[in-house]
DNA sequence: CGCAGGTCAGAGAGCGCTTTCCCGCCCGCG
DNA sequence: CGCGGGCGGGAAAGCGCTCTCTGACCTGCG
């Protein structure tokens, strides 16, 4: 250990500390080097490189002999020289593409709030991590930005994108299509576009509350709708309408809100002033839903027994919830697995055709339907 | 645009597609280097590099056509070179350790869907953005998962690490500090170690809440605390445990949780049982808090009129809970921001002192106290 | 016994960039 | 008018790695 312990004192930053760290920094900048290993090991440069990496047949004391070699001088391969000649980054950037106002924001907005990003990233790390990939981190909000990040990509930054879509007309699907550069949404594109991507049978979840609250009994059913040019959203609102009407309801009343919970608050309030003898709600997403079910709990409405709910993530919020969400779980991680491992793929093989995968969602029965 | 959009059919991935991605394919194979620059700018592979890095004085026509230049090609330097020769990545890694268990967890269990994460993320990605500066994200486990992300990182994976540490007797802090490798905590060590650190005053905070139950009227205060060996937790309880008894309550009836909602709810639940004059209670987290509420709900007792909860992190949990929660807001986005800043400070400076920054906690009341 | 064919290790050429070293020029002063 | 010094630009040496090319050696067959 290099430094005493600073350990429970406010010490201000900016002074420096003079002695030990000197031989610590002398001590980095001289790594062992696949040069070193090879003295070491008394071979040559290409048979270490060959070994480290496991390619042809090499003589089998040979290998013995030049791993011992990697042990004893501690190499580990630099990344940049590596990159620089094979071209490859073996680092996967996730992507999150939001609207405008996050770019110069001091915090991005609430998006990072949102569990949904850390299941996406969890998804994405469980299969990045065997693979033996980095994972990168970057955000981007306006134009500029999104020109920007192809720039950097195309240079070499990431093999690939998994890209998050928040923003209803995106280009950056397109960008990235155009550019050339690997990359698999999560979510289908709001624009159609040449671009692989893995998302949830969104109408067949929406069904799948209808006939929930239907084989409750519900007779009026309304809706709490998502923002009207997003992807996810449109879906959902659809696949309820479908499946209403394929059980006789021609026509439901909805309001729409905007995925936050206070949106959803207002909306099933403005629902119920409409409508007041519902007894029924899906609402476009959990979050949604939780407002909901404030606005319900004020009108003195008692849930499920005078009004069902039932949402749309199976987010933490569902939990969460009082009473908890019965809610359609789409399997966000798996899906975000599914969208890197097709990333991976096609980053292996760049002539692999633009494919979608779609995961069916699952009713997840709880206490509000 | 190289290919047909392919939306709205399942297309197996594994089919391979002719044509056009194979020009594409060359396109990518030979982007515009410095070279290209130079000739185009008619000068020097050395002048365009100065002119780009904007070192020493260049004559200023010159200057202009080479950025001319530079634009006439798409030229964007490639980061693998100039990590090789600079030897530094331009690349920050945010590490989240955790226990054992998540290492070969397929979606790494519960933290990432916790807004905790994000908030982080948010703040760190405020700081790096402008600075120009790559975020990495690690997950690490085992022991020897951090091993080898130590190994990583001295080969040059990223220039340094903003660590978050969820695990109590964690080894990272002490590797890396040993292995020289630049740090900064979010949150206290668990064990003194070398290495800075960004943290809120967790018993500043803890008195906060203690003040408020006080002032209203609270007479039979109780608490819920959190896992014994996490330091935010230890700090929190010895924060409320010295407020009380400096307003005269000796003792105080506690029982501890780990942090998840359903521990809080076991935890309330004990709490009342042996305690069920309680009029008032500080639960060490936000999502304690909120079990808490549903076991009070579920014992009749009305919040706040009967018992009176406070929290702790102001997670997007407090809003959701019924009633909102009172509770201590931590400005995590503002202190991943300056462990960020620390971090990029220490990586411009190996030599600064190791320094620690506290935070100071604000109450922010809702309806639950 | 000679030669084709095959296998495996080493030499060396870069990958694209930064940076040191050096040279040529111009200015100012003696 | 001569010379010293400073400044701006070019040549070139690598950074650490991969991978092709080459050559040595061995086997087996004609």
């Amino acid at each position: 250990m290099a430094e005493p312990p600073q350990t429970g004192n406010l010490s201000r930053p900016g002074e420096r500390v003079p002695g030990p760290t000197a031989e610590r920094g002398a001590a980095r900048s001289r790594l062992p080097t696949l040069e070193d290993v090879a003295r070491v090991a008394g071979v040559s440069r290409a048979t270490v490189s060959r070994v480290v990496n496991g390619v042809r047949n090499v003589d089998p004391d040979l290998h013995a002999v030049v791993w011992a070699a990697v042990d004893a001088t501690g190499y580990v391969p630099n990344r940049a020289a590596r990159s620089l000649v094979t071209r490859r980054a073996g680092t996967v950037a996730l992507v999150v593409s939001d609207s405008e106002e996050h770019d110069d924001d001091p915090f991005l907005g609430r998006f990072f709030a949102d569990p949904f990003f850390g299941r996406v990233v969890g998804g994405v790390l469980s299969v990045l991590r065997p693979a033996g990939v980095q994972l990168g981190l970057h955000l981007v909000g306006s134009p500029p930005a999104r020109v920007r990040l192809v720039g950097d990509l195309r240079q070499g930054q990431a093999d690939g994108v998994v890209l998050l879509s928040l923003h209803p007309d995106d280009a950056l699907p397109g960008l990235l299509a155009e550019a050339g550069i690997a990359a698999v949404m999560v979510g289908r594109p709001a624009r159609p576009a040449p671009i692989s991507y893995v998302d949830v049978a969104n109408e067949a979840g929406a069904a799948l509350a209808v006939e929930r609250l239907l084989a409750r009994g519900c007779q009026r059913i309304g809706l709490v709708a998502g923002p009207e040019h997003v992807p996810a959203s449109q879906d959902r609102v659809a696949g309820f309408r479908q499946a209403m009407a394929r059980r006789g309801y021609a026509w439901s009343p909805s309001e729409a809100g905007n995925f936050t919970r206070e949106s959803g608050e207002a909306a099933m309030r403005r629902l119920l002033a409409a409508h007041p003898d519902l007894d029924g709600v899906f609402v476009a997403n959990d979050l949604m839903a939780q407002g909901a079910l404030v606005a319900l709990h004020e009108a003195g409405r008692r849930v499920p027994d005078d009004v069902a709910v039932v949402g749309f993530d199976d987010s933490s919020a569902a939990q969460a919830a009082q009473p908890p969400l019965t809610t359609v779980r789409h399997p966000l991680e798996v899906m975000a697995a599914e969208a890197t491992r097709l990333l991976l793929a096609r980053i292996e093989e760049p002539r692999l055709r633009v494919a979608s995968v779609i995961h069916d969602p699952v009713l997840v029965v709880r206490r509000s339907a």
